[in-house]
DNA sequence: TAGCAAGTTGACCGGCCGGTCCGCTTATTG
DNA sequence: CAATAAGCGGACCGGCCGGTCAACTTGCTA
């Protein structure tokens, strides 16, 4: 039974965890406690009293990206079109991390076990997304989950490199990955799809 | 008209950069500048008389393997086969980056004016490899050397999130991605190519 | 082999960062 | 409105890191 927060402490939870987002978007994950805290508006303290260690402020954020990854990606496995299916899947992920750069979604590995829990049912999505568009023949016979997996964040991580590019450079990237991923014109693979994640 | 390095200091200069790559490769570009020293065998001091500061010292590996890279571009645009030639050069430049990875190679963005020189001497080169591709009509007509450059490193980043995976993995992310870019099965492409690279 | 410049070393400095703590403020509630 | 606990803030702590320096060692050369 917990009590639920005080007003102006619900604000300032809030006010940080956006606060930090933007910050983490901008300088990444090096940025530091202080400046996020004075972003927000608060006194550092504060910060660690709504967040117990950085790691955990970073692992809120997370989480919320990722359950909103996980409502796109159940949603989409209603789909008529497998094969369009993944491709939105794959492209509602690109414009999420583009918004907010997250590339240290991954880098930060395990987080919390909260974080590795909805991870988990996120990566058991995609497999099923897969597993669809690979039965309707939209995507080739040798590519599995965790190819799709591996490669989702590969658009925003080239574009990265091109500071001044269109913000939409990634969609560029998506569709010759995409393009990869198709039955036609593919070739052999030299070498076997990894069994994790 | 600089003297020659005494004996020792020319030893010394080689195992610290020996050790700053494993280093690095190891634990990113934080790895501590003492803690290259004492893999090294030698006393933090000694890194500083050999590199002003840590960046020159960064500067220095990325320099070598930009050099390498080169030289393997400069001999591949003499092969028969163009298409052939682009791949082998991303198998190149892919197993280099695998070897010890160097991922922070674009990470640390200008670090001295030579690596910017050498860097575009490279790109000079990528452009000119996929361009040879592409009138050879082993790579789709949309796809510039930018795109390229910009892809060469995607198969070592997608790799790099699964930890305990074969070291060759990158090979199938790479063969999924030049697929893409090969003319058969095509679709157009949603946005226009980077002006830079 | 003697003298010296080149090279080495590790203690030290200033600055930054994550995290703590305690005195102060304020929303809530009876 | 008064009492109280929940929340707030920022000085402070210990640790780490890049970089400096002055005393010491050593390879080179005449």
């Amino acid at each position: 039974m917990t009590r639920p927060l005080r007003a102006d402490a619900a604000r300032n939870r809030r006010l940080l965890l956006a606060a930090a987002a933007d910050e983490f978007a901008e300088r990444g994950l090096d940025a530091s406690v202080a400046d996020i805290a004075r972003r927000a508006g608060v006194g550092k303290g504060t910060v660690f009293r709504h967040f117990a260690t950085k790691d955990d402020l970073i692992a809120a954020i997370v989480l919320d990206r990722i359950d909103a990854l996980n409502a796109a990606g159940e949603r989409l496995l209603e789909a008529a079109d497998p094969g369009a299916a993944l491709l939105e899947f794959l492209t509602v992920a690109a414009h999420q991390r583009q918004q907010r750069d997250l590339s240290f979604l991954q880098e930060a590995g395990e987080l919390t076990e909260e974080v590795t829990k909805v991870r988990a049912q996120m990566f058991h999505t995609v497999h099923r997304l897969v597993d669809r568009a690979r039965e309707h023949g939209a995507v080739r016979a040798d590519v599995t989950g965790a190819d799709v997996i591996l490669l989702m964040c590969a658009p925003n991580y080239v574009t990265s490199y091109v500071p001044g590019a269109s913000p939409d450079l990634w969609q560029r990237y998506l569709a010759i990955i995409f393009d990869g991923l198709r039955p036609e014109g593919a070739h052999p693979l030299p070498h076997p799809p990894p069994l994790t994640p």
